[in-house]
Formats: C-alpha cells, sequence, structure tokens
DNA sequence: GCCAACGTTGGC
DNA sequence: GCCAACGTTGGC
C-alpha cells in the first residue's frame, strides 16, 4: 500500500465535502507529474492525506483512501467546464481521474506550520520550498507522524 | 533544442 | 495582493 498526499482547495472541495459525498472522482488535475502518479502508481485502499491549499490555515485537514484507479478524466471533454482540454482526444485521453473516498477528518486542520515544527517531518515534500505539486507520495513514516500529530488513526 | 515570455500555484 | 517558484508555450 501507498501513501498520498493531495491538495485540494477548501473553498473548491474541501474534507466537509468530501465527508457528504463519501467518494468524489477526482477530475481537473493538469500536471503530468501529478497525473503520472495518479495514473501509474495508485492503487485501490493506498491511503491518503488531504491538504487544504489556500485556506486559513493551509494544512492537512483530514484522510482519504483510493477507492477507485485512474480512468480517463471526463472534465477534460467538457467544453462548457473548467477543466476543458480541447487536447484531450477522448480516442486518447491525456488526463486520468482517480476516484477518492472519505475516511476521517482531523478535529482541527493540522496547519503547515504546525508540520514545520516537526523535525521528523523535515524532508516532507509538502514543506519544500516551490513545491507545487498537487498530488505527491508520502512515506509510511511520514504518513503515520501526521495521522499521530492529527488524531486519527488511518482505519487497518 | 534553447530560452524568453507568460501563466499558475500557493504561502504569506 | 504580492511574488517566488516552477511548468508550459512558441519563436527561432
Amino acid at each position: 500500500m501507498k501513501y498520498w498526499l493531495m491538495k485540494s482547495e477548501p473553498d473548491e472541495y474541501g474534507i466537509e465535502h468530501l465527508r457528504k459525498d463519501r467518494i468524489e472522482m477526482w477530475g481537473g488535475v493538469r500536471n503530468y507529474q501529478a497525473r503520472n502518479f495518479m495514473r501509474d502508481e495508485m492503487k485501490v485502499g493506498d491511503a491518503v492525506l488531504f491538504y487544504h491549499s489556500n485556506a486559513d490555515p493551509s494544512g492537512v485537514a483530514g484522510l482519504a483512501r483510493i477507492s477507485g484507479e485512474a480512468e480517463p478524466d471526463p472534465t477534460a471533454f467538457d467544453p462548457q467546464g473548467d477543466y476543458f482540454d480541447p487536447k484531450s482526444d477522448p480516442e486518447n485521453p491525456r488526463w486520468v481521474a482517480v476516484k477518492v473516498e472519505y475516511v476521517a477528518t482531523f478535529p482541527s486542520v493540522l496547519s503547515l506550520a504546525a508540520l514545520r515544527e516537526n523535525p521528523k517531518l523535515a524532508e516532507m515534500l509538502v514543506l519544500r520550498k516551490g513545491q507545487r505539486l498537487s498530488v505527491q507520495p508520502v512515506s509510511a513514516a511520514h504518513f503515520k507522524e501526521v495521522c499521530r500529530m492529527g488524531k486519527v488513526d488511518f482505519p487497518r
């Protein structure tokens, strides 16, 4: 099983939206590196840190799991939608989406500042300067430590 | 293939 | 709102 961090702006789609929807098709990712992680490495059952970006505070808001592996991203084909990409051919889709399932909400958002204060997380990608990937891998040790700080265990 | 211009992300 | 970092585009 692998571990991931996925970013979303809570004004657009936060952990509360996922809690209500239970499962969400994670469309709209338009970065090749992030796409490759979703397409090539994400498997059903993988664990996800749900990260709020552009938020007050930004940080890890809760936990999710992958419940459906990569398939063509339907938002790329909707000319009316914000994520339309005319260069994505339905016969040869450029972008993919995975299904993300709600697991838990942290009692309070585990802020970036709090994460930075923990030396065990010093090497975590999300804390790196200039790091913008919206889907990124997380080590098992970092994932476990973030769950401990967030006061929620990822269910086995 | 280089690289300047431009667009986006996202913390602050 | 600012701006650093970084990805993408397109002229050459």
